[in-house]
RNA sequence: GCGCCCGUAGCUCAGUGGAUUAGAGCACUGGUCUUCGGAACCAGGUGUCGUAAGUUCGAAUCUUACCGGGCGCACCA
């Protein structure tokens, strides 16, 4: 157990002694506009000892004794408690030493948790939009690898299903050989959306000849045509290509990359073994449909279109199988955007209903919005005109490189890392429930809320610690009272991270980054390390080293890296 | 119609109960520097917390209704 949790434990336990009753008493963070560390809200336990709260504050303040406690004063029934800055040194110097890493968790010992993520539908570039389930899980990813899970991640690629029979409509159509070679997934983008708009254009008007035929040659693709199988494989390779193109520049890997293809000749036999068993029922039309009136969804899941298609719901209930069978997994987390929702309850639904018993949880996030030519705020859509994820690399590198102190001195690895820092940290400005507004001002901010200004924090501690040395003890005869806000707040870190773990938040690890970077430059500002006498410099050194690691632990999570230079 | 999410400062957003005086960034104004890196620090906020009612000692937070916005509700993924 770290050594803030064992402090507020042992002050709530014997603030419970003191005031008798079967209620533990909850120490909290307190009001930092009563500079107090922590506080005990005494309303609820004197409503239960039929006391004054103001009463019983003054009567705990004046009890409560601990060896890390400096001071407790009661104000309008609450409980102030300020802890001593040289307990918060020694419990980070126990802390760090006991943990392989500080801010490790051991809740989920022994359990895995398979995390699939980014799941791009292919069909076009890769835009901003592809960002957030890429961002968000790798985020996801890491903290539960921080909670001592076994981590499997699982990159469920969108290469099934109409998309593929839409391509060889439109490549047929409107493409050629040496388009394709010469412009690969733009081609692809080009001839998708143009067959989209003509499928538009067909259905006001009534006809489905064009939808037919790209049915055509998805049944084809399912009973292994030759023709089709080519037609899937060339444009697998370029979507993929590209898909791994950008990826490898965001910085994220999955471990495997299962796509719908692979599951969908095991899914087809499933959902015979269904019918069969009668679990799924196929209609007079020939679609097969499970019903989910039992969990008091009224729509049925769909698992094979009335001509004998595969859908995302067929895919998926394979992937259930497959993923038990191989690795038994205690939690499975689907990165999937907010309209997937009732997809999702569909199918945990029917994993229910199959017996299968994970925990499984859809972690959602928000759309990118845009401001339109009207000034209005609405959905990002290509028929607006998207922004390439290529190019918001682009020039977020070249933001890095401008804005740089001696832009010769940096590297392409820093500025790459600043790029993406930028990029990463607007992710998780917000809850991952909020649709993100799209504002290049705001991603290339390089001051207050961003992943500059947290950067950049850590480089200046690199710095001081590359120039005076680290230590990798703490000075003894120190009284630590210039670092107390510091040491706090990295007190604070394994409680952040397990809340942000188990409400899956990563966002608080943004604002918890921020936070500690803010108080680093603060500090900064204030207390030189350099020029300090002994103990104070070595005291210094050791706390700025703690500060380094739990900066690049933090940032670690939500995949940013810190460089060099800046 | 039903389900989910949202409405907080000019803008973008935290905070979604266990509570003390609702915060941050941007923008704007003024200040700090012979400094270990100024991508920094300090100072400057009278906000109907969408509206109304309810529960409570106490509500931005819980309940209900309403207003406004987004997303979804089987042959798209």
């Amino acid at each position: 157990m770290y050594s803030l949790d064992k402090i507020v434990q042992e002050l709530a336990s014997q603030a419970q002694t003191i005031v008798g009753g079967n209620m533990l008493p909850e120490v909290a963070l307190a009001n930092p506009n009563f500079g107090a560390d922590f506080a005990v809200a005494c309303f609820k336990l004197a409503s239960q000892t039929g006391q004054n709260p103001h009463e019983l504050a003054i009567q705990l303040a004046s009890k409560l004794q601990h060896p890390a406690l400096q001071k407790a004063e009661a104000t309008a029934g609450f409980v102030n408690l300020w802890l001593k800055p040289e307990a918060l040194a020694q419990g980070l110097q126990k802390d760090t030493g006991e943990h392989e890493a500080y801010g490790q968790h051991a809740d989920g010992q022994g359990k895995i948790a398979i995390v699939e993520f980014p799941s791009p539908n292919m069909a076009k570039p890769f835009s901003v939009g592809h960002l957030r389930p890429a961002v968000q899980g790798w985020a996801i990813a890491q903290l539960m690898k921080a909670m001592g899970y076994r981590v499997i991640t699982d990159n469920h690629l969108g290469d099934w299903g109409t998309p593929f029979g839409k391509w060889v409509v439109g490549f047929r159509r409107y493409s050629s050989d040496e388009q394709l070679a010469r412009a690969g997934i733009h081609e692809l983008a080009r001839v998708y959306i143009r067959i989209t708009a003509d499928l538009k254009a067909e259905k006001e008007q009534n006809n489905h000849e064009l939808a037919d035929e790209v049915q055509s040659w998805l049944l084809k693709l399912e009973d292994g045509d030759t023709e089709a199988l080519s037609y899937s494989r060339r444009f697998a390779d370029i979507s993929i290509g590209h898909m791994h193109q950008v990826l490898e520049r965001l910085g994220i890997t999955t471990d495997y990359e299962f796509g719908e293809a692979f599951y969908i000749p095991k899914a087809k036999k499933m959902v015979e073994d269904l019918v069969q068993k009668g679990v799924a029922q196929r209609q007079a039309d020939g679609s097969v449909i499970v019903s989910l009136d039992e969990y008091g969804i009224k729509t049925p899941i769909l698992l094979e279109k009335s001509n004998g298609a595969a859908l995302y719901a067929t895919s998926d209930l394979a992937t259930l199988e497959f993923r038990i069978e191989k690795w038994h997994p205690d939690k499975v987390i689907y990165v999937v955007a907010a309209e997937q929702q009732f997809h999702f309850k569909q199918i945990f639904a029917l994993a229910n209903k199959l017996g299968y018993k994970s925990e499984y949880l859809h972690y959602w996030f928000g759309l990118i919005d845009q401001i339109d030519e009207a000034g209005a705020r609405s959905k990002m859509s290509s028929r607006k005109g998207v922004v390439l994820l290529e190019d918001l690399l682009d020039t977020a590198e070249s933001e890095a490189r401008k804005h740089a102190a001696n832009p010769g001195e940096l590297s392409d690895q820093s500025v790459k890392q600043i790029a993406l820092g930028a990029i990463k940290f607007t992710d998780f400005a917000q809850d991952k429930k909020t649709s993100i507004l799209f504002d290049w001002d705001r991603i290339f901010n390089l001051r207050g809320y961003s992943g500059a200004y947290v950067q950049y924090a850590a480089v200046r501690v690199k710095a001081i610690l590359d120039k005076f040395g680290r230590q990798t003890q703490p000075a003894t005869g120190y009284d630590w009272r210039a670092e107390h806000d510091i040491l706090l707040c990295l007190a604070l870190y394994p409680q952040i991270v397990r809340a942000a773990a188990n409400q899956y938040e990563p966002h608080r690890i943004a604002q918890y980054a921020y936070n500690l970077a803010r108080e680093l430059n603060k500090y900064y500002e204030t207390t030189n390390v350099g020029a300090a006498e002994q103990p104070a410099q070595s005291a210094r050194l050791w706390l700025l080293g703690v500060v380094q690691q739990n900066f690049e632990h933090a940032l670690g999570l939500l995949g940013i890296e810190i460089p060099d230079k800046m």
